[in-house]
DNA sequence: ATAGTATTGGCACAGAGTGTCGATGAGAAG
DNA sequence: CTTCTCATCGACACTCTGTGCCAATACTAT
């Protein structure tokens, strides 16, 4: 099902106890694969774990919920995302180091876009999960008020840092609401652009 | 347990067959009063049911979903939203239209504060509402979308639209956010000051 | 082989949400 | 007053998610 090799510096192969039956990845894509063909409600998690080869018990401790698997590794999305804060220059404007790091952090190889495009289906198009989403956004937001806030020397609460947490985030997901419409559009681009959209309003 | 009798242009009293047993507003904040004194995930729909005299099978037919009872009369605030939005004149720049618009929007009486209050410490603070409540908002977003569309001449799916409708909504929920962990705190300033701190950053 | 240990999965249970259908009760018609 | 009509109610059974518990399993080290 998956034949890549496990990554350096992931947690090594366990040495003592029965061997795992798959991995996370590997079941994140098969629950992904059956909510594109039959729809996120017509597949239930005993669907799942059977076609992994699994028992339904086994599935929540890959995946706390049947919400969380089309979100795979979130918490790797999250460092990516510090990581591209961190890499702004001092000196750059706030404007320009948050427009950069967000459109950085929706980089993605040629090869994975179709796959993000999948997911990104499922995860706005279908209303169970465009709810539970709301919770994962909580914690990018944070990253991104925490970079504010170290920026601007005021608290991670303080009402600036939230609100550009909040504002980031909805340049992002209005950028994908327009990329998944239409094949043509560059994400980064939509990204960019929604930045300065919101700079010619509000800056009239 | 209401005593206000029914709002002209409500549906009229019903003509033929059984009374009803309740009103959604009375079983809302029979819930919401459970759900404040004891935590949303320790009150099941049985226990709403169950004080308000109603089996649990018709508590269903009031609230399609235990998580929809805190919103109340959502239909209500959208229908508000647009009215202020309406309000704008069109020499006013849409800037200033907007955040007068969601400013005007959530003002209300004195005495609807504390009640305000707890419904939103609710809704803000509960996982599962923050959840639910993204479905409410899309809603919301599309009101202001709509406007922002009909102003500019694009159309209302426009990438400008949907940005703009995502930043007000990331504006006004920073403001609740802000809100309520300081009650000293006035919301519509809080709000109207959400919108002059994005400007600062973004017209640098 | 045996001991130790991590993973697995079966079972039972709580709770949300839904379809079905008979019971209820209030106004309308006679 | 009696009967009819019909919206509302509630009981029952069912599916599905998520969780606690515990014994079976399978791998490593000694």
């Amino acid at each position: 099902m998956q034949a890549v090799a496990a990554a350096p510096g992931k947690s090594p192969p366990r040495r003592v106890g029965r061997a795992r039956l798959t991995t996370a990845d590997s079941l994140g894509r098969t629950g992904l694969d059956l909510f594109i063909k039959y729809g996120f409600d017509h597949v239930t998690v005993e669907d799942i774990a059977e076609a992994e080869g699994i028992g339904r018990r086994t599935f929540f401790r890959y995946f706390s919920s049947k919400n969380d698997l089309p979100w795979g590794d979130f918490d790797g999305l999250l460092l990516r995302m510090r990581s591209r804060l961190a890499q702004a220059p001092a000196e750059t404007p706030l404007f320009d180091a948050l427009r950069e790091s967000v459109v950085d952090f929706n980089r993605f190889p040629h090869d994975e876009v179709p796959f993000l495009r999948q997911r990104m289906t499922v995860l706005l198009t279908t209303p169970t999960l465009v709810a539970h989403s709301a919770l994962r956004y909580q914690a990018w937001r944070r990253v991104v008020a925490e970079f504010v806030a170290e920026r601007l020397g005021v608290a991670r609460d303080s009402h600036m840092a939230i609100t550009l947490g909040q504002v980031c985030l909805g340049i992002s997901l209005s950028a994908y609401e327009e990329w998944l419409v239409d094949d043509s559009l560059v994400l980064a681009d939509l990204i960019s652009g929604g930045f300065h959209d919101v700079r010619a309003v509000f800056a009239y």
